[in-house]
DNA sequence: ATGTATACGTACCGACCGGTAACATTGTCA
DNA sequence: TGACAATGTTACCGGTCGGTACGTATACAT
């Protein structure tokens, strides 16, 4: 599999304008629309024609439609693990007050009119077919979240840390899908208060 | 808005024979299709194919395919709410018990292989313009899905009410979308004891 | 200056998208 | 038998889909 054409292979772009490289524009773009309005409502017309790029162009760097959107999501898998590290990191070795932190965050994060929830959630929802190239990377995601979950529940102490290391994900999952369909007052605002009275259910006496 | 065209109308089909009605078969064909592998993702000439009808009887029933998604939609609405009563009747004049049924039903129904989740709640995220059709519908569900279980919260005797109903509708919509991520072993199947943790730590004491 | 490699643009492909016009066929009831 | 409504048949529309063949421009090394 020679699929060595991605992004950035090239030196270290040491002084002044380094050409603006057609494959970041294009991978920028793409993430924008297939986040905001879904990966199967975007045409490859659309995305060349807002990055000021053609056709061609786009298939050089990346060999696909599919394989575009499972760039997208592989960037958003970056950058989600980024927010999660920082809540993780301004709380250190207090796994009850990371997960506070994050599901904060995401709360505040769902309280606007346009909220499109989580990329790799709705990738999943348009791909039902699980050998889909941004089906394969929305799991693994998920998979890792999970497995996160259940160890800091493990951490806290939770008498079954599994079952709430799960019940953490559902409410997660549901906070993403609810910012999105109810908008500014949704329930999605209570995420971090009904994920602390779990936890508190959940702990060793 | 002339839509008078729907379903039945026909007078009571008395005796044997009656014509198998092609609006129907349409409906019956889409609601499948647009449930398993998404509304973006079906075209109307592979629903008229599979129904063994032809594309002209299709738009004489429904004047476009947005409005058979949300005929789809609509005929998912009422078999929703029947699922829902059936739990609530169950279990009459006890409203917690009435969502353990429920819940205890939806993770059952996530584990298997190919669970796709709440067609509502897919139809969303297909669809994020809250002018569509079938997004109209979705939500219209939703809002009622959230008035239902406050509504019940506030039964049990919740401290805050609110909070605990849309804590629930949170680990609803997290069972429907991680049903699909994860399939059988997923989180989903932790929904119900999850929620009884967390109804029971928003009980007055 | 010239060769060479890489990046880009023009123009095009067949297939499918949602949707329609015009007409033939059928079954049902009066 | 005749009229009506529902369905089927065939052919078609413009637009967009994802994807590509092929020629051109630019940059750099020699």
């Amino acid at each position: 599999m020679p699929s060595d054409k991605n992004i950035e292979p090239t030196i270290s772009d040491g002084h002044a304008s380094a050409p603006p490289k057609a494959a970041k524009k294009i991978l920028d773009v793409a993430y924008d629309l297939f986040y905001r309005r879904g990966i199967r409502a975007i045409g490859v017309d659309e995305i060349v024609k807002r990055a000021g790029v053609t056709k061609p162009s786009l298939y050089r760097s990346f060999p696909s439609k599919d394989e575009l959107a499972a760039s997208y999501l592989r960037q958003y898998d970056l950058e989600y693990w980024e927010r999660f590290d920082e809540a993780v990191a301004a709380n250190p070795g207090d796994p009850r007050a990371q997960i506070k932190a994050f599901l904060t965050r995401i709360g505040k994060r769902t309280q606007v009119a346009d909220y499109r929830g989580c990329g790799m959630t709705n990738a999943a929802v348009e791909y039902p077919d699980h050998s889909h190239p941004a089906r394969v990377v929305s799991e693994a995601n998920k998979q890792e979240l999970r497995r996160r979950l259940r160890a800091m529940a493990a951490a806290m102490g939770a008498l079954d840390p599994d079952t709430l290391g799960d019940g953490l994900l559902l409410l997660i999952e549901g906070a993403y899908i609810s910012g999105q369909l109810f908008g500014l007052g949704g329930p999605a605002q209570s995420v971090a208060r009904n994920a602390d009275l779990l936890i508190e259910a959940s702990l060793k006496k």
